[in-house]
DNA sequence: CTGAAAGCGCTTACAG
DNA sequence: CTGAAAGCGCTTACAG
């Protein structure tokens, strides 16, 4: 009944596979002369390959245009050479602070150099929780960069559960467990600010705190009461309601009505500090003159204000350069340790 | 000489296989008593299954925690479920401006809901760019999303060739082969914005262009040129150096001085107009009192200054939900046509 | 509706 | 140093 077969099964020619897409692993040891495992050595480090063999096997690869299919080797290396970068955060108006934007850059080119690639994942609600631990645990990556900006992130135990190798970017998990994590030093940064205004003369300071559960809510509201101590007068902490100008604008108009003599504000973020400056300006304060100002995170925006902005610099290369250094240890195997990156005073001329 | 070959080889029992990765379409069909292919089949639309065997393979992935293995499957469908978002930009303050992050979220979301990834790229330089080749051509995307920022960008053509559907967003290429585009209609933007200024009572225009060879240099600039005709003196344009605050500041200083009497100012980016402002602030001018100020893109910093932006508003959430459609449609094999969308305008205080 | 079988393109011990 | 062979986990005609 099968006598008439059709003529292509088993014939491996390259007709058929001409138009089907690039040329294979097969294609090349042909050309080359040599086994399909030569041409796999030379690909893997070229150790063990005999000079001769390497390099014709080096121009079959260029007369051919030979590129390796990658879901192949990963299906039998286990690897999909792939991170997820995950943003856990209201989605919004993720993008508007610029900080998120940086570190992201900074690791799909670090990564890249790496000949890793960079799948970007949003986990906003339940439905990208779900996606994320699915990416996870079906192996479309090897390990997965969090960027949390809540305590007690229930995906990161989510994503431990996995097995993936994970590391958590900017706040270390409040229970719950053990993950590396890579964050600049918040709490220190604040108390460098607050230590700073204190001896440029300040004696009645303000400070406008980030949304609590958030790492600048939390770690640098404590930095500045750090320095303060019991000092901190009612209506002297404002909370915004998100990292946005307008948040730091209405928090910076809380502060100016609980606490009218303030000489010197310290703002948990650059973008909320350009809100701070407009309220301040809009009710006829001069800034530095009358009160100093002083942000978070020397972002893009810091340099543009007017006055320019004096702030606390994160090291925001460094901190993509060891989230990918520690997440490329974890996915090798290793076992690497937490870093806490330190920040330092950039000073311009809001104070 | 191997006859104590360890007990391994050729056991594909449930021992070996624990301590792999998770459970395999076979532990999948072993419980629910029917075949790998039946079990496919219900993974992938799960037609022409019985819904007994139906119940018992999704009952037997249940009790699995059964899930795909993406190499497997890419390997023989060739297709890899993700898609490439690049942006060909200088990278140094590529995340300064909102509107790509906008841009880039939602499409992440868009693509995410009907299962497919996002893979970030940048192209910024050589290397890179050979590398979002390399990747085309390695079948580790579908597709590509080219954020392109530059007239007759070499990677568009270069990514033709590599025969991967590829949708440009934000310009047409102004030679080479076709592709399908996705625009916001920058130049009746500009008319729009351009128009109402005169209806405003405006008499001495002057516009802050973008950079040359940029979408928003060309475009936005000729709309102005549209409306005003040969009506534009020397020294009522000028050229910001790139899409920053304070190359906004600085042309609009430039404005200043070649054109003093301006009463209405066109700046062609939101960005640039939050710098256009200070200047004119600086210089004593008020806004809306003296100049008319109209930025262009709507993006979140808009109602954030002071006075809020009158602004024209481009649809981002649509533009990224038309460039996943073409893109969608063309890795489907079939033909998009390209897409312009309108512009409006937001009225705010500053005109 | 369903099973058996071929095949996707690689890597990796295993023997030499 | 190198070839032959097994195997990674799926999908997809092909027969029934």
């Amino acid at each position: 009944m099968s006598d008439e077969a059709p003529a292509h099964p088993k014939s491996r020619g390259a007709a058929r596979r001409a138009q089907r897409r690039g040329p294979t692993m097969e294609d090349v040891a042909e050309i080359a002369g040599v086994s399909r495992g030569t041409v796999s050595r030379v690909l893997n480090g070229a150790n063990h390959v005999s000079s001769a063999s390497l390099e014709a096997v080096r121009e079959a690869m260029r007369q051919t245009g030979y590129v390796v299919n990658e879901s192949a080797r990963s299906l039998v290396t286990r690897r999909s050479g792939a991170v997820a970068f995950v943003l856990s955060e209201p989605p919004d108006r993720l993008f508007e602070d610029p900080v998120l934007g940086g570190l992201m850059r900074t690791c799909t080119a670090l990564l890249g150099a790496q000949g890793r690639g960079l799948m970007l994942m949003l986990a906003g609600n339940a439905d990208e929780r779900e996606r994320v631990l699915h990416f996870a645990r079906g192996g479309h990556v090897d390990g997965v960069l969090l960027v949390s900006m809540h305590d007690g992130d229930p995906l990161a135990a989510a994503l431990h559960e996995t097995g993936v190798p994970v590391v958590i970017c900017g706040r270390v998990p409040a229970a719950g467990p053990l993950m590396p994590y890579v964050a600049a030093d918040d709490r220190g940064g604040a108390r460098l600010m607050t230590q700073y205004l204190l001896d440029r003369g300040a004696r009645r300071l303000a400070t406008v705190a980030g949304p609590p559960d958030t790492p600048g809510g939390a770690e640098r509201l404590a930095g500045f009461r750090d320095v303060l101590g019991e000092a901190v007068p009612d209506g002297a902490i404002a909370r915004a309601e998100s990292y946005s100008i307008e948040a730091g604008r209405a928090a910076m108009d809380r502060l100016l009505h609980g606490y009218p003599d303030l000489d010197a504000v310290f703002v948990a973020s650059d973008l909320l500090a350009v809100g701070a400056l407009q309220a301040l300006h809009a009710a006829g304060r001069s800034v530095p003159g009358d009160v100093l100002v002083g942000g978070f995170d020397d972002s893009a925006i810091a340099s543009a204000t007017m006055p320019p902005l004096t702030t606390i610099r994160q090291p925001l290369a460094q901190v993509a350069a060891e989230l990918v250094e520690v997440l490329v240890q974890l996915i090798a195997g290793r076992h690497p340790s937490s870093r806490v990156l330190p920040t330092t005073l950039v000073r311009r001329e809001s104070a």
